[in-house]
DNA sequence: GTTAGCATGTAAGGAGTTACATGATTTT
DNA sequence: AAAATCATGTAACTCCTTACATGCTAAC
């Protein structure tokens, strides 16, 4: 079964291999990692908690008492079958992983992904975005002046992304000629920005647990 | 009742009032119209005009033969109630209106709007990406590469909307300005884009029903 | 001592997709 | 005559949110 959605599982797996977490804490932390611009519901999440644990990828470890905080938490770690299950989906580069969502959750763990499948879910990303723009500008016929600067601006977007997209497998592949070139240590891509970066004003913020 | 979501019978109630359309017209035109990163299925369609029908918003009338194509079709036509109905919502600029869906929806008619509730949802609609970006900028945390580079492209990404909200805001309130001075008849904003224009390459595409 | 934030859940429901079903008409 | 596209629908299911419920702990 190529297996349909389960972008919130996955997450949830991929956080979990850093450290064991608790709901609310995940919470957070998935709002970081993804959405932001969606914030997840504890709706979404506790019920999937129960479900990853049903399907024996976590384990639920209650704990009273510790060195700071006496307050009881449910605190979730991964399992061997939650890592093998995270392992397999991550390195499955069909289609289904160039779609909005799980695109943005595999480009979030690709510090945790094979060169070769990073540069196959960053090229089918593309070509995917590449089909939306084509599909786009061959049906464009508004004559509205709102609809049109609407869809100018998707467009524009659209456009904008395929860019940055370029970008990344450049600098994919530049990494990659390097460490077969000089037999270097994989110090792989991004070293350097592709574009001018934010300047970074915000607050280190190093809250942990 | 502030009336939760509605953005597909909206939709539809906008498009019909330009001119009677069967079903599967009406999705070729939702799709281009909204979504284009999202083909409406007819799962959702078709049932969203029963919906429609029974709450009177709409009225069906089937075709046999006319004049090009004898064809049965179900073509559906907006009703004084419907209307009625799109106007009124389409005149509430509260937060359900700067929602990502939702605003699209209502930019795509901001033609049969007033100028002063067009103003108050683009106002509303850039505040709200403003506050996403607050929020973002201040909660960034990540040590990954990875992830930093998605936020940093996701930031960027609303930026450039809050940039398009402005200059759309500017033309809007320049275009009132020369109504209120000169009693000039409303020509409205944009009649020259605020950016720069995708050279318009597309093939007109004048297909009718 | 009361408010704000931490912490965990459940039930109902909204909004959509996929898969299934069916058949007519037009194009090749 | 076959294939593509037009045309309309239903049932099951997915994924998510909102509203409801509960209670602890830290700060003011």
């Amino acid at each position: 079964m190529p297996s349909k959605g389960a972008t919130l599982e996955l997450a949830v797996l991929g956080l979990l291999q850093e450290s064991p977490l608790h709901g609310y804490e995940l919470r957070k932390r998935l709002n970081l990692l993804l959405g932001w611009t969606r914030l997840l519901s504890y709706g979404s999440l506790y019920p999937a908690l129960k479900r990853m644990l049903r399907s024996g990828w976590i384990n639920e470890v209650t704990t009273v008492s510790s060195s700071v905080s006496r307050r009881q938490r449910i605190v979730y770690q991964i399992t061997p079958a939650g890592t093998e299950f995270f392992t397999t989906e991550i390195t499955e580069a069909g289609p289904a992983a160039w779609e909005d969502e799980s695109f943005n959750m595999r480009f979030a763990f690709f510090s945790r992904t094979d060169a070769n499948v990073r540069m196959r879910i960053l090229e089918g990303r593309r070509s995917r975005l590449q089909e939306r723009l084509d599909r786009a500008r061959s049906t464009r016929g508004g004559s509205d002046r709102y609809v049109t600067e609407l869809q100018r601006h998707a467009i524009d977007s659209v456009e904008r992304e395929v860019r940055w997209l370029t970008d990344l497998i450049e600098a994919e592949r530049t990494a990659q000629d390097r460490t077969v070139a000089d037999r270097a240590p994989d110090r792989g891509p991004l070293t350097s920005p592709p574009k001018t970066a934010v300047p970074n004003t915000a607050v280190p913020n190093t809250e942990i647990s």
